[in-house]
DNA sequence: ATGAAAGCGCTAACAA
DNA sequence: TTGTTAGCGCTTTCAT
């Protein structure tokens, strides 16, 4: 494949209009121009608007490159996710996109689809733009790398994971307590095998999803069991085959935590194949809170995540850091908040309480 | 709120790795490092080697602002959507990603998020940017805007809806005939009083799916009645007081046809707050086959569209337009699927055939 | 308050 | 094949 390139015959790449079109057009130095565009400095109010209408006239649009060029500096923010097709981080892009916009940032969106070479990638085009700053949701723990924008001093947030080597703000929920809780629930609820399928365990939210599975067992006096928990991966299928596996056990589980969204589809697609349905006799509770949990019968009892505030908290610690590299890395954890509903109950909740 | 800016104090941002240093660490010319660097000129082995192992002791990261400006180009393609949160947009993304990577492009995306205040704003960051081209999902049939782009000769590709004034490329589906089929399939199935969940009509996706809804009552012979034609917005809640109304009439409908999957969430939770349940007694069909089509009970009847390859699609039409502006304007329209499932029929599927 | 001029880091003529 | 050099469009001293 031919690498894109801008067709440069006669009806390529018309003559721009620059800043010194503008300045002939209005008889003033381009230097004004420039001021008059970038708003901050002191202006006569003749010559502003001699400019203004030349500009209007011209149908000038300003040329970010050689701005960011000369002030080494970029209005675009980078925010770097694992999934494009996983609510969990879209929902996240508002929270981030609403207090960007206050600071004259831009938000792009760069999805790396659960790939390191394409995070790499990625990590590399915010690099080489010279992007103002990059929150990302490092797809691992260990070999997630950012160093060509800590080279450049580039703010870095991650979110959702956490990263090992290099210290960097961080924005994550409460993983071990949220799946401590969510667990403990189901035993309180008399259920006596409760399963957890899990995911990758080299990112931190699910080691830490797993930490807090463990810890309720423990707490209840619960032996762990290694082959209740399945590895759900990411997606549906997958989520689909680890509920498969845990009903062809010798001694299948009475109650299911999963541990994303996505899993969490599966899993019951499963579980109606298998013409199983949560509820009374079968246990369910899945991390984050999504439409569908509320549209399936019976509703799905789901461990919410504050997704919104987390990507504003991104932003906020992005643009600290910003105004202070020096400044103390700052970890953020979230709550989390369990949403009982009756996939989880023995007994029919009444209807005014739910969730 | 103080306009973004990175500190510039001490710890501030380092003087950066140029191609300068890179030459003199090597002993050859920056021109040299730039062949090197750009991989498609010929140099010889022997300074090849030389040139890189100084970038790589160096930690040198090619600064791609400067060689926009320099050649008057960039590498990243902006992906403009209208609803991050919409499964349908985020599907598609892959599309553009997958065949974007191959010709040496980045995919940005940019949420609009319905605003077409939002929409100009990015309109205009594709445009000071100088992305090397842009995708969008327009607001509005006739109000969006992209004249920016279009002065710059960047190329355009509207993807979803099309766009009134301008004539760019656009990759659509065939909304009209979708429409038409579900409408046709509820009809054909015995449902007397079909109703339309509608969207914004100034969204030609939607006014075309009203088209072809009126159509397939005419040629049935059913009279139309605007009463069972609900805006049903583009999100859930829209939805759900959509349907809501729908019941408030004199005459209810007995059968559903939504237009956008998020609209169909809403719809199926009014009917459950309502006691009602889809299938023969009740004929519900929605737009948009995602995973929880097949996850509810009955299953739901969707008109599927394919989304993956109108990214695609998207992708051929920039990459031809970049490389002849003069080319004749051209429009795709794949075709949609509709998957037929319980909720449409009145009498059960063998559970073979379902979609 | 305004203008002149240098330079951000790179690429592409052009020359050697 | 390699080096020299000009310039992409802008911002920002430094003068005035």
């Amino acid at each position: 494949m031919p690498p894109y390139r801008r067709s440069t015959g006669p009806g390529g790449p018309p003559a721009p209009t620059t800043i010194y079109d503008v300045a002939r057009a209005a008889r003033v130095s381009p230097a004004t121009v420039s001021r008059v565009v970038g708003g901050h400095v002191q202006v006569s109010p003749s010559l502003t608007r001699r400019v203004q209408q030349a500009a209007a006239k011209l149908g000038y649009t300003p040329n970010r490159v050689a701005r960011s060029l000369r002030r080494r500096d970029s209005s675009l923010l980078a925010l770097i996710i694992s999934d494009i097709e996983n609510p969990f981080f879209t929902s996240l892009v508002r929270g981030v996109d609403s207090l960007a916009r206050g600071f004259g940032l831009s938000v792009v969106l760069l999805n790396t689809d659960e790939s390191l070479d394409e995070e790499r990638r990625l990590v590399a085009v915010a690099a080489a733009e010279r992007m103002a700053g990059v929150i990302i949701s490092p797809i691992s723990e260990r070999e997630s790398q950012i160093e060509p924008l800590l080279r450049h001093r580039q703010p870095v947030v991650s979110i959702d994971r956490r990263l090992r080597s290099t210290s960097i703000d961080s924005v994550t929920v409460t993983n071990v307590k949220g799946a401590d809780e969510a667990t403990t629930h189901l035993i309180s609820e008399g259920y006596r095998r409760v399963a957890c399928v899990i995911g990758p365990l080299y990112t931190s939210t699910y080691s830490d999803r797993l930490l807090g599975y463990r810890r309720a067992l423990d707490r209840a006096g619960r032996r762990f069991e290694p082959e209740l928990v399945q590895d759900g991966g990411l997606k549906e299928d997958s989520g689909y085959a680890a509920v498969r596996r845990l009903f062809e056990l010798r001694r299948p589980p009475d109650a299911i935590l999963t541990t994303n969204s996505l899993q969490g589809i599966g899993a019951l697609a499963s579980l109606a194949d298998l013409g199983l349905s949560p509820g009374p006799k079968l246990g369910f509770v899945t991390f984050d809170d999504m439409p569908w949990t509320r549209l399936v019968s019976p509703a799905v009892t789901a461990v919410a995540q504050p997704n919104y505030r987390v990507g504003e908290a991104a932003v906020t610690l992005l643009t600290k850091r910003a105004a202070d590299p020096e400044r103390k890395v700052q970890s953020i954890a979230l709550s989390t908040d369990l949403h009982i509903r009756a996939s989880s109950l023995r007994r029919p909740l009444p209807r005014l309480a739910e969730g």
